[in-house]
RNA sequence: GGCGCCAUGGUGUAACUGGUUAACACGCCGCCCUCUCAAGGCGGAGAGUUCGGGUUCGAUCCCCGAUGGCGCUACCA
């Protein structure tokens, strides 16, 4: 059955026994998806849990790290609606604290000086055949190394000293037990020559003096693990929970790259994607609500933040890679869209429309009703800056494609303008009415409703593709239509 | 190459500690509806659980091996 859920609300948001998780982005690039999963899911645990979620910015690189791409990284995590309880804290503030740890542990005996330079490591590894570092500066005797490093003629890194037999093994909460042989650990870098540590330091020093409980990341990080599982040995500190998250692949099952498309995360805002559907499309990948609590959730996929919130646990990970699937994510899309409140949608809607530099002239509550009508049929919160344009304003332009397939009869102009006249001279104009109308007006000429129909919809939307055609009608009110049926023959024809 | 991890339809997942006609969703196909396109309703194709050995009365599930994929293999994170 599982070990039980803590109730809600249960635990003081920061007492001793309370979680604490962290999501520790590098700012060397843009959020991507797999990184924006790994926020979620220790967001999602921390929420559960009632624990702390911890932001840090991990920019100890400081060629490739910039101050923009935290700014991004900020508002990628904040659309898709995860707040942080501390932090961010940065990594390149922190440095006497990496400073002090690597110096702990030169002192206990579990690092040491080294010497050796970038370019006579590159060196060795070229001819030799071990990738490994030959431990020679592991091996200087301590006055030689003390007089080196003071004659401050070669700067020295510190490393790690690697243990010569055994193993190190952790119990990962996603894959179980994980063991590597010592041997097949390098001395590693802690600290570089400069005094910037290494990921191996820092992550370990602000893991411990951040009181992590878990730590829950990608499972690229599994092979680095059990380096850091010696580091808190080493440092005589608690190991926190390790959770490895299986990766997420493209359609090709090669890792997530600009290759397949769309790969940060505002790329989807830019998309028109709603962020509660990311975030829903993103909490299935690689987790599930399983089915250990009956069948209620098993046949399930559209959750609230809420209902994640709710549902998630570490056991519900999977340990295979996933594939990211756009049709899937699009349909998630569409649901939201659908779902949503018009009230919801507009601020959203606006957005698109400011960007697309589009002036609506219609009322609120027109626009309103108007999203209701479209929404069901929305793919992307696009859809309302390009193919909806027509209802929201005069400003829009007649699919070529829609002219040729249900406006080029010759015919049909001067009828369009005649069945506009019939539309000017009634008392009344309903969805009712003007249907109405316009199948006795067809009936009257011998022509099938459907062709007046269709070409109707052209001239009003500009679109092949449209809610019912009555519906459209009342939705743009009757002056507009008049005036767009009356104009028809202004349409550009294409050749 | 070495080390580690993973393996259920095209995709995401489900299948209580071995016993199911292997389930759901996306996608795909068809039909209905119909004024277009979606939606919706109905139906369908698609995996005998990567392969091969075991263990067992019985294996998607346990063990071994093979294969494939992914990850790590930096004074990057």
């Amino acid at each position: 059955m599982g070990e039980d859920r803590e109730e809600g609300g249960g635990l003081m948001p920061d007492s001793p026994s309370s979680p604490r998780v962290r999501f520790a982005p590098s700012p060397t690039g843009y959020l991507h998806v797999g990184g924006a999963r790994t926020a979620l899911f220790n967001w999602l645990f921390a929420r559960h849990t009632g624990g702390a979620f911890i932001l840090r910015i991990e920019d100890t690189d400081f060629e490739r790290s910039s101050e923009a791409m935290v700014d991004g990284i900020l508002e990628s995590m904040r659309w898709i609606g995860l707040d942080w309880d501390e932090g961010p804290f940065f990594q390149s503030q922190r440095l006497a604290l990496y400073q002090a740890t690597a110096q702990k542990l030169v002192q206990s005996g579990h690092a040491y000086y080294c010497f050796c330079t970038k370019e006579e490591l590159e060196a060795r590894r070229a001819q030799g055949t071990a990738a490994m570092y030959d431990r020679r500066c592991r091996n200087l005797d301590r006055a030689e190394s003390e007089k080196r490093r003071l004659d401050g003629k070669s700067p020295a890194a510190i490393r790690f000293a690697v243990p010569d037999g055994g193993s190190t093994a952790f119990d990962d909460a996603v894959f179980g037990r994980v063991e590597f042989a010592n041997a097949e650990i390098e001395d590693f870098v802690l600290l570089r020559s400069d005094g910037i540590p290494t990921y191996h330091l820092s992550v370990v020093a602000d893991d411990i003096d951040m009181r992590l409980t878990h730590v829950i990341r990608g499972a690229d990080h599994i092979s680095n693990t059990p380096k850091q599982v010696l580091q808190y040995q080493a440092l005589g500190a608690d190991l926190p929970v390790f959770a490895h998250v299986p990766l997420i692949l493209g359609p090709d099952k090669t890792r997530l790259s600009k290759r397949h498309g769309a790969t940060s995360v505002i790329a989807y805002k830019d998309l028109g994607i709603v962020p509660e559907a990311f975030r829903n499309f993103l909490a299935l990948l690689g987790w599930s609500p399983g089915s250990k609590q009956g069948s209620a959730h098993k046949d399930r996929e559209i959750f609230s933040s809420e209902d994640l919130v709710q549902l998630f646990t570490l056991d519900g990970i999977s340990k295979s890679n996933a594939v990211f699937d756009n049709d899937k994510l699009a349909w998630f899309n569409t649901e939201y869209i659908r779902a949503y409140a018009s009230e919801k949608l507009l601020p959203m809607i606006e957005v698109e429309w400011k960007a697309a530099e589009f002036q609506p002239t219609r009322s609120e509550p027109e626009i309103l009703a108007t999203i209701d009508l479209l929404k069901p049929r929305a793919r992307s919160l696009k859809d309302f800056a390009t193919l909806f344009r027509a209802y929201f304003s005069d400003d829009f332009e007649y699919d070529a494609a829609a002219v040729t397939k249900f406006l080029s009869d010759p015919a049909l102009p001067s009828l369009l303008q005649e069945l506009a006249h019939r539309y000017a001279a009634a008392p009344e104009f309903t969805e009712a009415s003007a249907e109405q109308i316009l199948r006795a007006f067809a009936a009257e000429k011998n022509i099938k409703a459907g062709a007046l129909i269709n070409g109707s919809r052209v001239a009003l939307t500009g679109q092949a593709v449209a809610p019912s055609l009555f519906a459209v009608m009342t939705a743009l009110g009757k002056d507009r239509v008049i005036q767009r049926l009356s104009a028809v023959d202004k349409v550009p024809t294409s050749g």
